[in-house]
DNA sequence: ACGAGTATTGACCGATCGGTACAACCCCCG
DNA sequence: CGGGGGTTGTACCGATCGGTCAATACTCGT
């Protein structure tokens, strides 16, 4: 198989005097769109082209394969969201600010990239073989910038556990959003970070009947009820 | 187009005597395991009529059409889903007593029925007019069980809000264990309910930390780093 | 002006897609 | 025994699928 040389590389969409996106560029997000919103094996090339308005045989020139397209659209998300992790964790700020960075991060993706999000969350499982792999490698790193904070919390007493259920959770109620959250309507980026960030510090019981259960088992209820 | 009689319906798998599935119980349990795999899309019918050991001509007199079998699956999954919930919403046990219980209701059904929540989460988004919006329904129905055990805590003093986005997190959290939760390593279910109940009940926060950031913005930091 | 990449075109490929038509089957009730 | 409903196999349909190719246009620095 030829491959044609690609500039396939995350943050370099602005060169300079960059006023026109190029034409990789435009495959690039129209194809995010369509994925995201007919599924990978949904949408056709045919289809693909007609929204960046270029002909199948000069898509195929940039893209390569349909699914070296869905990779290369998904490793460059997901790369980017791994390099603002990074900074954030390697920032010195104290264990909750940093969760609460994390969790401003990804709704600003969900909000500004929601398409993109979309397509990692849903149609990665359509990625094979080495593809997949490093997709898969690059998403685990990510998923690691959680723990990392999550011990350092618990290291200075500040959290009760770092292990992967709590990580899981949090990224669950953090990645769950792509399906319902709409920056235009109801809370904003930063005011939905919050509240996220205090669910997943405080959780759901009240002060008076989170100091009654803490360290006690279970027998919340007896008291309150 | 002509529909032929089928017998969709929920819970009525066991008929008194039923050692053997019925050919639509075989179809539909291959379809959702290969919808879960590949995708919807990414299945052709020939594959499943394969799995299901049935020729494509039979396939059709059960189901319909491609789309109809990826909607009787999916409604069958959701409506037990929620005649489960609604027997917790409806019992008498304190709120959160309930939210135990929901959350064990949907572990379980990801340790049981790890295909069709896959594709319920997944591939619900393929559906197209009635059918989609028959199937949203259902789900709305089912998340807005959440809403009233949240409401009830709230209206005993137990629990802090019961708005849309406490409902969309611990949704999020449960939801997203359909990616990487294994019953047959780690924690089984009853384990993982607990824990993940307590994540949300109590939140990240230890005692102290929590104690001395409660009702007073958010110097927790100040206090332990 | 020219030649060397870079970018694009449109026709074409074999394979597979979801769906249909219809004859033949099986099996139970009369 | 016979017939009829529920069920199945086979052959077939037009449309579309992802991908390829050689020829052509564009756009530079020299």
């Amino acid at each position: 198989m030829r491959v044609p040389i690609r500039k396939g590389s995350i943050s370099m969409d602005s060169s300079g005097d960059s006023s026109r996106e190029s034409t990789r560029e435009r495959i690039l997000r129209k194809a995010a769109e369509l994925f995201a919103e007919r599924g990978f094996h949904g949408t056709s090339v045919a289809r693909i082209g007609e929204a960046a308005e270029v002909q199948r045989g000069a898509l195929y020139y940039h893209i390569g394969s349909k699914e070296n397209l869905l990779y290369d659209l998904s490793k460059r998300h997901v790369e980017e969201a791994l390099v603002r992790g990074r900074a954030v964790v390697a920032s010195d700020l104290p264990p909750v600010e940093k969760m609460r960075r994390l969790a401003f991060e990804h709704l600003s993706a969900v909000a500004a990239r929601r398409a993109e999000v979309t397509v990692v969350m849903r149609e990665m499982h359509a990625l094979t073989g080495d593809r997949a792999e490093r997709l898969r490698a690059l998403r685990d790193e990510h998923q690691s910038l959680f723990k990392t904070v999550l011990q350092e919390g618990v290291d200075l007493g500040v959290f009760r556990e770092a292990d992967s259920v709590s990580v899981l959770g949090i990224l669950g109620a953090l990645n769950w959003t792509y399906v319902w959250f709409d920056p235009a309507r109801g809370l904003g980026v930063e005011a939905l970070a919050e509240r996220l960030t205090d669910m997943i510090l405080h959780g759901q019981l009240t002060a008076e009947a989170a100091s009654t259960e803490i360290d006690s088992g279970k027998p919340v209820e007896r008291v309150i009820a």
